[in-house]
This record gives structure tokens, sequence and C-alpha cells, in this order.
DNA sequence: CCCGGCCCAGAAAACGGTTTCTGGCTCGGG
DNA sequence: CCCGAGCCAGAAACCGTTTTCTGGGCCGGG
């Protein structure tokens, strides 16, 4: 029932081809006839069906982005930069949540495939998971074949234009400094398995602690899900555990916000009794008490290439490699004491032991 | 390039019609064929093109969501609710930041028309400006006539369904709720001209004070920009200026934890020298030291029903409204030398007139 | 044996645009 | 006066689906 180009050209007195040179300004047009048809669309508040265009030009001006869950601020971010690029060049976004379930982002792929976007952006880090693989790789080669393009956020074992944050460097950086501030019993609390955001940030946690001749303690290492709430759970457990460590590296923001409430909660003070760190920077880090020492990562900077390789497909380079920061704020001091290997202080404090 | 229907019925040996029937599962065919027509669509990776669809169906699949950021968590916590529902009906969400400019949200609304979405969702307030209400007047029935709906989150003055959060009620009370804490200079921080929702939250402060038989000082009142950046620019001149305050309304979380920090950097202590308030109830919020004292608005709601609108459009309730509700955690307390007049206000203060 | 009905498959007409191709008109040059 | 060029408008094909309409084959009843 919306006006067609039709009923413009009706109204107008023309045909529908006219219409059609007037609103795309790629054809002449006498002035005269450009005037009525203007004012022929402004009447009739015509808006030109994008589908309908699509059908014939092989470009839909829409992206695909998928990714966890928007009301998580390391993907707001990512977001954020990819609008930008998008509205420059006049692209709509369409915003996808998986909810971190594999077989969701395959199918969103498949719908995004089905709105033949211009391209599809997982922001997400990739799941170990051999059917994801093969699913995944099947719908790259799908929207290769539609002159569309597949770019990841992350290196994944599928050959398509990515850009990689370095979450191991990072992750090494930020682990260093708190070796170099004195503190041995590391604990971390790890983000969700078989992720490999997780696993690159925790190799370079391992790695840091292996540069100092650490042995890696399976027992400081405690799993998440990237939420405040797991994190907190997580970081009382370790607490009520009793077991001995100074300091926490948190996988990620969020859940130094969920380590450090649940720290307040059994009385230990940050950075005092424990030092915290987090990865991402967010945003909000800074405005937390104390503020956060963590790794930033480039998140608007992230979208932005990610969108970018869609609108200007790379003829060679394949993969934007980002560089990572750690940041140094008030959530970490040295170690009390600065013994390498320091017996339980009697105040209990740096050993939470109940 | 990708497979179309043709590929699919040329490859099974049937017409297209019987790939598409077989495709929708809407008219008898036979197994056999069923069969043929699915491997072929296995061996092709095929995936119809949702253009030529949305042609002859009416309905696109699609909804637009008109915001003004989506880094700001109010925003992205609404686009989490609309896309649960928005899921559940199968359908995808279309993000467009508007970063508060009048003029882009009706171009993108216009952009929205033309993918003829099943929806449009404005969830930012509406600005008070003739131009931009008569375009968007305009608009409204152009989405009409294509049987699409425009959601508004707010109340506008266009009679459109809507999701209207207690904005003034929220402001009231928890204005009302440093009142009976003896506060009496309450500096409000208020969020950029013109906005609805920064003259429903100012309204209600107003409104509170005046049920105490405060008058209200316009040197309290200072302009910002519902950001972080700006609140601590507006709070540290506030301190600067020397003016007299023991409490402080931000129109928002996110201004709130700027004057936080400005407070902080000022060497004045929360809640002990000055308490402050905000609104929203942002899910950081209970983890800021202190935890921030606010107005829960339920956001995520926000977007459920404002989604829920468009998948069943009501018969006759055109608008929703929502509650809010004061939180109080430890960013307040009493007013220093005592209660200046804790008593219970001159009777009737309830809430303000809707 | 004939005919009506049922089940299923195909032909073709939309849907709403863009673009190629065709052609009418005007104008200037020879 | 004739002809070619240039400018502009329209007719029609096409994009990839869905759906209506048509009809062939088969079965059962009369």
């Amino acid at each position: 029932m919306p006006a067609t180009i039709s009923d413009v050209a009706a109204r107008a007195g023309v045909s529908v081809a006219t219409v059609s040179r007037v609103l795309n300004g790629n054809y002449p047009v006498a002035e005269h006839t450009r005037d009525r048809v203007s004012q022929a669309v402004r009447d009739l508040g015509y808006v030109a069906n994008a589908h309908a265009r699509a059908l014939i030009k092989s470009t839909s001006g829409t992206v695909g982005v998928i990714l966890h869950d928007i009301s998580d601020p390391y993907f707001a971010e990512i977001v954020k930069g990819i609008q930008e690029v998008a509205d420059e060049s006049g692209r709509l976004v369409l915003i996808c949540s998986s909810q971190r379930d594999p077989d969701r982002e395959i199918a969103y792929i498949e719908m995004l495939r089905g709105q033949r976007v211009d391209g599809v952006i997982i922001t997400s880090g990739y799941v170990e998971d051999d059917d994801f693989v093969t699913a995944l790789h099947e719908q790259a080669r799908g929207l290769r074949l539609q002159g569309s393009i597949l770019v990841l956020c992350g290196h994944y074992p599928v050959r398509s234009p990515a850009v990689v944050p370095d979450n191991a460097g990072g992750a090494f950086g930020v682990t260093a400094h708190l070796l170099q501030l004195g503190h041995r019993r590391i604990a971390h609390l790890s983000g969700p398995p078989r992720f490999s955001t997780t696993e690159d940030r925790q190799r370079g946690y391992e790695g840091a602690l292996a540069s100092y001749g650490i042995p890696a303690d399976p027992g400081l290492v405690v799993g998440g899900d990237f939420s405040r709430d797991g994190a907190y759970a997580s970081c009382a457990r370790l607490v009520d555990s009793g077991i001995d460590f100074s300091a926490i590296f948190a996988a990620n923001d969020i859940m130094a916000i969920g380590a450090l409430a649940a720290l307040r909660d059994r009385g230990l003070r940050v950075p005092d009794d424990v030092s915290v760190v987090g990865f991402d920077d967010l945003p909000i880090s800074r405005d937390l008490s104390p503020p956060l020492t963590t790794v930033a990562v480039p998140m608007a900077d992230i979208g932005r290439r990610a969108m970018g390789l869609i609108v200007n497909p790379p003829s060679h380079t394949w993969v934007v490699h980002l560089a990572t920061q750690v940041v140094i704020r008030a959530s970490t001091s040295p170690h009390r004491g600065g013994s390498v290997d320091p017996a339980r202080p009697p105040s209990g404090a740096a050993s939470p032991a109940r």
C-alpha cells in the first residue's frame, strides 16, 4: 500500500524509467520534468523499496554483526566503531546476539546470507569445536560466493580477513607487571572454555609466569564466563578455599569488577591485600575504585577496521593486527614485604584462609 | 552469483515452484521429490534471497531501532530487550546511531521505510523542535501507510504506540529521598536541553522541592549532555564556584559517575561531604564506590515491551506505562549538622501530576 | 467404460525497482 | 533542404521469489 514508483510516475505524468533516473541522478533528465517528478515524490511521501533495488543491484547496503551480548560494553564499543564507518558508507547495520551459542551464530550467518549483506563481522572469538569450524567454513564459502565478506575478530582457523588484537601479548604484559611488583602467587579468573580469547589471554599469563621460572599452579586458575556474577562467585570461592595468592588477573574488566566486589565483601582491600588487574580497559574501568589496572584493547578501532575491510576489501592484507597496551592504575601495588614466597602473614590478609 | 532457486530446480529436475514449496512447506509435495530438492539445496548451499521474498510478502522480517549511542549502557540494555523479543519472532534488528542529531533520526527513519521494516523503535526521548515534530509526523504517517509501526519510548506529541517510563515520578522520588535525609540545597546536573527525558526528570526534581516548600534556585541547576565527561566538568565548575550544596541529583547514572570522579578529585567524600544520586540504575551502578543511590528504570523491559508492540500490534492500548523505583544505596546519607528539617513535608507530597 | 475427484507438478503472473535499447525531436552544418 | 548528432523520454527485459491457475495422471464409483 505504500506508494510505488508507478504511482509517482503516474502523478508526474512520466514513465517509471524517468522517475528512477531522477531519483538516482545518473542519467540526464530535463529540469522541467525533474521538478515535476520531485514534486510528485514529495506529495506521495515516496521512498524507494530497498528490496526491489537490492534485487538488481548486487549490494544491499547492509552488513551483519554477530556478537555475544550487546549489553556487554566490550561488544557495544566494537559496534560503535562499526557504526561509524557504516554510516560514512551509507550502510545499515544488522545486529545479531548469539548469546555465545555457536549454533545460533551459524544460523545467523545463514539469515544474513539471505539478506545478501555486503559483509558479516563476527566480533566474538572463535570456539574450538569441529562442527562449528566446519559449518563456519561452509558459511564463509557461501558468503564469498555471493560476493560478500566474512570478517573475523580474532584469529580463526578460517582463511578470511581478520582484525586481531594482541590478547596474548597484553596478558603477558599485565602479568609481567604483577610479577615485577613482586607478586608470585597470581590467580587467574579465566573466560569461558574453548574460546580463543580465553585461551590467548591464559597463554599470555602462563607465558609471563614461565618467563619468571614460575610453574603454573592449576589451582590458581579458575574458570569463568566473562560475566560479573560468574567472576564474583569464582573469586569468592577462591578466597574461601584458603589458597594462597596475592594478586588476581581477571580475563576481562567485567570479571575484574565482580572480583573487586567479592573481595570487598570478604573484607579484603585492593590493592593493599590483593592486587587486581583486568583486560579490555572499558570506559568504566578508570572510574572504579580503585581505578583498575588493565590492558587497553582498542575496541572501537577493532570495529572500525573490521568495517573498513568490508567497505574497501583488501587485495592482499588479510589480517590486521592491533596492539594492546598495559594501563597501570591504582588496583595494583607492590607485593607486601616484597618477598618472593611470603609466609602467610599473621593478619591473614594476603592469604585469606578462614 | 550465489545459487538461485532456478539452479536448485535444475539440479533437482523440478520446477522453481516446487522448490519454493519444499522450502516453505505450505503445499503438498511428494516425499520423493521433496528429498531430491532438499539434497539439491544442501549441495548448492542455497539460501533464499530475502529481498525477493520481501518483495511479494509484505513483511521483511526486520525492525529498525534508533538510538543515540550504542555504547551508552542505557541504550545497550534497551536493545538487549528488543533483541530478545525480536529473536523469538525470528526478526532481525537494524541499529541506527543518531548521535542525538534530529535530522539524522529522520533520515534514518526514511532509510528504514525503504527497507520496509515491520516497525521502527525510537528509544531516545523526543526533542522539542517544531521542524523535527513535523518531520516525525510525516514519517509516522509514511510508516503507517506501509503497514508498519512507529513505537516511541517516552511521550511524544505524536499519536503512536509508546512505552513510557515514569521519569518524573522517579525524579520526584529520589529527590524526596534526599529531602527526607535533611538535604535542602540539592544541585541538579541536568541532561541536554529540549529533550523530554531531561525535562521530565527536572520537573520531578522541582516538584519534590516545591512539595517541601523550597523555591528552586536556578544557580543549582547546571546543564549537561548525559555524558560522563560533561558531568565531570559541570560538577567541577559547581564545586569551584563555591555555591552551597550538600547533595547532587545527576540526570543519569553516567553523569553521576562523572560527578563522583569530580568530587573525588576535589577532595570531597561521598556521601560524607556530598550525597549523590543518579538515574537509570545501570548494571554498573551497584559496583561503584560508594554504590550509587539511583532510580531503577526497567531498560530491558522498555525494549521488550516496545518490540512487543510491533510483534503484536495493540488494538486499543496505545501507551504502556512503566514504573520506576528508587534504589537506595550508599551514596546518600543524612545531611550533616543534623536534620535541618527532616520532618515530613507539608502534607500531600505524593507524586507529581502527570 | 466413463467420469469426477484427488494429488501433485509446472507455467506464468505478480512484487517494485534499474537499465538497456530504441526512437522522436531539435538543432546545426553542408 | 537533407542529414547526422545530441538530448531526453519511454518500452521492455530482468532481478529471485511466491502463489494462483491450469492440468496430467490415477483411482474409485456408477
